[in-house]
DNA sequence: GCGAATAGGCGGACGTTTCCCCAATGCGGC
DNA sequence: GCCGCATTGGGGAAACGTCCGCCTATTCGC
């Protein structure tokens, strides 16, 4: 299905061939992936205004991903604004396309739902940052200010303040601003997938709401079993409850709340 | 059980006792309740350059809808700007108290999917018409004029340009009229009002993750009441198991996933 | 091959949750 | 006063959830 695993790499050096076209007013270029063409319009006017952002400039739009190394090549952005929400292809599979093909594209992903799934992926494809469209405007400013100003693969990852706020990784964070970052190496995978296979299957069906008993007869096995398998869910997750387990589900789109 | 069930009353002429205040230059009046910051902002900068939409003002802003009728009574908009998928009580929910204390608030639903069941509650609430924000921002500017131009509750319903190619049949719309019988299973307005303040304190602590005897400690009470609370909230609510009741209070908006 | 690690499976112990029963207090409405 | 009801607390039974130990199978590195 993947031709290539897609796990980081260690971070190389810049090929110092090309540099981004610089805008006009050397503005810094951006390029908007995002179905809603009512929130890019509404960025363009915000950064078109004088005040916060208007170092910015949306040189392009695409609706979907489905285009983006091509139009990303062309317009040579300095920054890829890109959602994750969208009809088509995978965000992530075409921002780890467009990552193979240029080191030094700086992808930033802007998603309505802060997942540890998404950070993980967003991770591990080569991005710089990721941000909640729930972020107040001048954070996301802030943190794209910063990615511009840094270099290309090697930059820190940014993360927004509600983004933050939902992964709690252990130390090795400082605040810059409204937004946080983190040093490279330091990063947790998702901890969705420190789980196996067969207790994703019952997260899925514990944050249906079924009882240990529905769940093992869901599955055909003992209700201990389960038991044993939440056990570990919890301790992995370093969780203490099934009511938490079903907030864990919830959190991470495995349920509906 | 239902004291008003949400279906659409035949329109009555608008009592016009009340005017909106009228904008400073006249311009129509915009409350946007959406808990992306994001998209909020740059509809505000959208609106202040000139352009499409220089004649609308956004005069306020909720993240969720919860003070929604309280607000949206003060601010006195023209048109209410509602987003659906957010944190906090349900929005079809407000928008139809909103509509029962005040018959000519022009409610506007704005959601980043289209689904008949939205389509459905949006019109028996008492809305003026619902917008995909992928639609184009200038067919959104085109449908907001024409619902400020027209009367209140009379109104035609307006649908965005993508919502109407989701509903193909071009019967749908009539058929509207007959499925607002359908539907809304017996409950009282908001289950939330059904319990009390002490109950609302114990699910507030429950969503938190605590545990009975951490609540327990909390409120400096028995554990024994705690777990009384609880089994009468299980009951109101028709749920079974305290991850249901955290679940719930995540739906709510009482506790973040 | 062989230990270590990981996963799946089950039984028992023990605390928690769920759901009955009961009663006392205080508050507002009729 | 009486009624309804929210709030508080208790007893107890049965189910459930948490955690422990122990077993088996598979995989991985050495």
């Amino acid at each position: 299905m993947t031709p290539h695993p897609r796990t980081r790499p260690p971070a190389k050096r810049r090929s110092s061939a090309q540099t981004p076209l610089s805008g006009a007013a050397g503005k810094i270029r951006l390029l908007c992936v995002d179905d809603h063409a009512f929130l890019v319009e509404g960025l363009k006017a915000q950064f078109s205004v004088s005040g916060e952002g208007r170092e910015f400039q949306v040189v392009g739009r695409l609706a979907t991903a489905q285009n983006l190394v091509t139009e990303a090549q062309r317009l040579r952005p300095d920054i890829i604004l890109l959602d994750i929400e969208m009809p088509g292809p995978d965000p992530f599979e075409m921002a780890d396309r467009l990552h193979r093909q240029d080191e030094r594209a700086k992808i930033v992903f802007l998603s309505a739902y802060v997942r540890d799934h998404y950070i993980a992926e967003a991770y591990r494809c080569g991005a710089c940052g990721y941000f909640s469209k729930a972020d107040e405007i001048n954070d996301i400013i802030e943190g794209l200010r910063q990615i511009a100003r840094e270099g290309g693969a090697d930059c820190e990852f940014v993360f927004g303040p509600k983004v933050k706020a939902r992964c709690r990784p252990p130390k090795q964070q400082h605040t810059l601003g409204g937004v946080r970052t983190a040093k490279r190496e330091a990063q947790p995978p998702s901890r969705l997938e420190t789980l196996s296979a067969r207790e994703l299957e019952v997260l899925r069906l514990i944050g249906k709401g079924l009882s240990r008993n529905e769940v093992a007869e869901a599955l055909s096995r003992s209700a201990k079993t389960i038991d044993r398998h939440q056990e570990r869910m919890l301790k992995k997750l370093g969780l203490e409850t099934r009511a938490e387990l079903m907030r864990f589900a919830i959190r991470e789109g495995l349920a509906e709340a």
